[in-house]
DNA sequence: GTTTAGCACTCCTTCTATATGAGTGCTAAC
DNA sequence: GTTAGCACTCATATAGAAGGAGTGCTAAAC
């Protein structure tokens, strides 16, 4: 499934400034428009007088680059992901979100408490202000440890076992128990392990505990043997690498670009797998700020057409996810940067309130 | 958005023998091979002696009832709604699981815990087995009860409040109080709230609740009124429809009847927006047994070219959700029949065992 | 009365030919 | 270095013709 790149067949030389002003004005344009740019057109967009021949010119060089392409030969050019790729790192001129649009996205964040609604809503909001998918990586539990653990009776033989990690995160399930229990034997069992798990590295006193546990042979291992089973299975998955919440697939099924149904098809099950799309996700856990993934560029076929625009996004000055949106490549860049940015800092203000 | 059904334009009579053995024929082929099927076809899988000339008579017949249509003059016919309705009402022989799928979907049932797991898991096969979607109405709790608050003290001025519910579900949150409250008055809050609200209705009670703590005044207030607060979002969400778990939309994907991208998008943000689809599944929660709804018999405009064979599941001899499969209107009704009817069986025994 | 062969007819599909037009690359002149 | 001119390419659109599947109708056969 992951390929790597290959690179333009020609010197991705010096490009002579006339060239990059051209080659900015067309992916401008072909962002905007969706169709290829011939060179009348270019020169009537230009500034300065400049024929339509002499363009051709610059064009011609900007395809040896591998820059730009013909999607046939009497079609206009459209940017290569190269061409993106030159475009996006040094000739795209970011458009700010007005002040008016920040606080709109302020206020939406406002309104939830809870930190999984938190993303959904996050989600949601990349995905209806982009008109594409919005992506967010649930936070990554950084060191793995079991901060409280509870148990509470309730009826018959059944005991609800409450984890709180690190994170504030809170797991709880219904074990049905072979006798009842009773409350000071369940608060005793709770010392015990709170005093065993809080705060330290659950998979390094783990097998201690377990090994404890069977030496003494208390009969209230049951509830202790639930409670790490719980802790192993909720870490074993986080290290699995992770999970996330996605929103507005939808968007991209009324895209042009996106038309063949089976490429979309193939998408939106890469999506359900989640494996692919974590990996990407990942690549950019530790870059900082914005990094842009465009085309064949992420490596996974299925986002062949598709671009990505991804951002870390910290709780406690620590990054612990990763958000972003999908889309296809041709997308407004200059808008969905400063968009994805301000949203990493506003999720992660939005989630330090939470803790 | 809800629409109602238009009828036959021609008398729904008396159809006769040979008249149904041939629509029974025509849609078995029809939903085999999805090209229209023509006189000659159908002479040829038909038994007896006759003569496409003959066959011909049938078919006019057959489309002057409404049964069956055709696309254009020189093609075959292909059922309508009500060919399909007919065949499935009284000319349709389900094809019932065999012994080893019924223990292999068994199994698979077996092998999880979880309630909220076990309707994923579900959902899941259901999608698989039928190369369609699942969906599955997660149960609704009966009647709005609490059967247990517990308060558990985290760090610093933070509270997590549990609430056990009628059906073993359970909810936490983590609350910030304005202040830290000792173990002793937690339990005592706790205890306030059991008594006040376990096994009773939670809506005819809550109020006098609330008026009885405005009078005490009393500064455990907080915690209660987040607890009661928690009951209240929780049961009111229930109340405005409950929710679903949905897989395998991507396989819609797949059909060729399902090519046009722009109606497909529109399935799936009804998919998302939920409503539409809970209320055609509300519409199923009393009947008893299997329910189909053929194309725009559901009266939902984007569900116009699919079916949907629903079946009402029960756990504890009680109805408490309803599960089907959504998928194009030519469909497997004889295999998805007995699928979605076992299913349902499969799925309220998994609930049961987890109770 | 039912069945069937025959036949004209419809209309989808495919293929071919042709025109149109947008845009190019190249050359030669400015 | 720039540009006008021109031949060339190729996607798109349109029209016509051939082919074929399937129908409806009529009249004859059973």
């Amino acid at each position: 499934m992951k390929r790597t790149g290959e690179m333009s067949k020609s010197s991705p030389s010096a490009v002579s400034g006339r060239a990059q002003q051209l080659l900015k004005l067309l992916v401008e344009r072909y962002i905007r428009e969706g169709q290829p740019i011939g060179s009348r057109t270019l020169a009537r967009g230009l500034g300065m007088d400049l024929s339509p021949a002499s363009i051709r010119n610059v064009m011609a060089d900007l395809e040896d680059m591998g820059l730009i392409k013909a999607p046939h030969t009497s079609a206009g050019r459209i940017p290569t992901v190269q061409g993106y790729r030159l475009f996006v790192d040094s000739l795209l001129t970011v458009k700010p979100l007005e002040q008016c649009e920040v606080h709109a996205l302020r206020d939406k964040f406002g309104q939830t408490a809870d930190p999984q609604q938190v993303l959904v809503t996050a989600s949601s909001l990349l995905s209806e202000v982009s008109s594409m998918a919005g992506v967010i990586m649930v936070p990554r539990r950084e060191q793995a440890t079991v901060r409280q653990v509870e148990f509470v009776s309730l009826s018959d033989n059944r005991v609800l076992v409450v984890l709180v990690l690190s994170g504030h995160e809170v797991q709880n399930r219904v074990i049905h128990t072979s006798r009842r229990y009773s409350p000071s034997e369940l608060t005793q069992a709770a010392n015990y392990l709170n005093h065993a798990l809080s705060g330290k590295d659950f998979n390094k006193v783990r097998d201690a505990l377990l090994n404890e546990m069977r030496e003494t042979q208390e009969n209230i291992n049951q509830l202790m043997m639930a409670a790490i089973e719980m802790a192993n299975r909720t870490f074993q998955g986080a290290e699995e690498g992770g999970d996330y919440v996605l929103a507005g697939q939808t968007n991209l099924m009324a895209y042009a670009e996106m038309a063949d149904i089976e490429r979309l098809r193939l998408l939106f099950e890469a999506f359900n797998r989640k494996r692919d799309i974590l990996h990407l996700l990942d690549q950019s856990l530790h870059a900082q700020g914005v990094q842009i993934f465009i085309g064949e560029e992420s490596g996974y076929e299925v986002l062949d057409s598709c671009s990505v625009v991804t951002s870390p996004y910290e709780v406690e000055g620590e990054v612990v996810g990763v958000l972003g949106v999908i889309g296809p490549t041709r997308m407004a860049y200059d808008r969905l940067i400063p968009l994805v940015d301000v949203t990493a800092r506003l999720l992660g203000a939005a989630l330090n309130q939470t803790q």
